[in-house]
DNA sequence: CAGTATCCAAAGGGATACTG
DNA sequence: CAGTATCCCTTTGGATACTG
């Protein structure tokens, strides 16, 4: 695609990869978005179980700017003390054939690089 | 796929994406590749000049990832002073679907977030 | 031309402690 | 439980100058 287009759009191209790549940059955002969409619901100190490493500063942050990109809902549940409960919007699960993409070609890159 | 994937399988899936998005990382990546693929075969400053913003130091040091990654292909031509040619490898060109994905969800993307 | 080297400011992010 | 706040070290990356 990249490719074959002529020069004026190239410009909007960019920018729209670039946009895709920030929403999903930051070391833990699709570990995030995967674990919540393997559970489907998730709370967020189980989250913080799923993935190895993070801290709670981190899934914090992450979670926020999921949230600002309308990829996850959160929703406070009246409980004592209280839960919050992180699930992803419709927007949020377009993002699973790229995330398959990157999966397949992932491998497909591990391949390559061991020497086949 | 990483929502309908039974657990074992499911840490392998996560470090294939990790994989993949550690490559295309940093501020630059995507816009070297389409560079080059643009033109097919370009030069170290012509890729500098491409790109808007792009510190030699950066374009030097992302141009060494990519290289180690085999994405793309390092040419030095015997000119006088020395030319130096870039150009996507076989596995390069395989990332094509991955950046058009990118390209599609950062518009729908833009969209959701704009409000329609 | 195609890089390297150096300096330095800003951002990233871990560890720990604290709060409603 | 679900975060904030703070300290502080590490990494990132721009600007500039230099080299074969």
């Amino acid at each position: 695609m990249a490719c074959t287009n002529f020069e004026k759009e190239y410009k909007n191209e960019m920018r729209a990869v670039q946009d895709s790549m920030d929403v999903l940059n930051g070391k833990w955002k699709i570990a995030i978005i995967s674990s919540i969409c393997y559970y489907s619901k998730r709370r967020f100190s189980d989250i913080l179980d799923d993935i190895d490493g993070i801290s709670n500063k981190m899934l914090s942050k992450e979670l926020k700017e999921l949230e600002l990109n309308k990829l996850i809902k959160r929703t406070v549940l009246d409980t004592q003390p209280v839960t919050v409960q992180y699930e992803l919007t419709e927007h949020g699960y377009t993002l699973q054939t790229i995330i398959q993409n990157l999966t397949e070609w992932g491998i497909r890159h591990r391949k390559e690089i061991l020497g086949k």
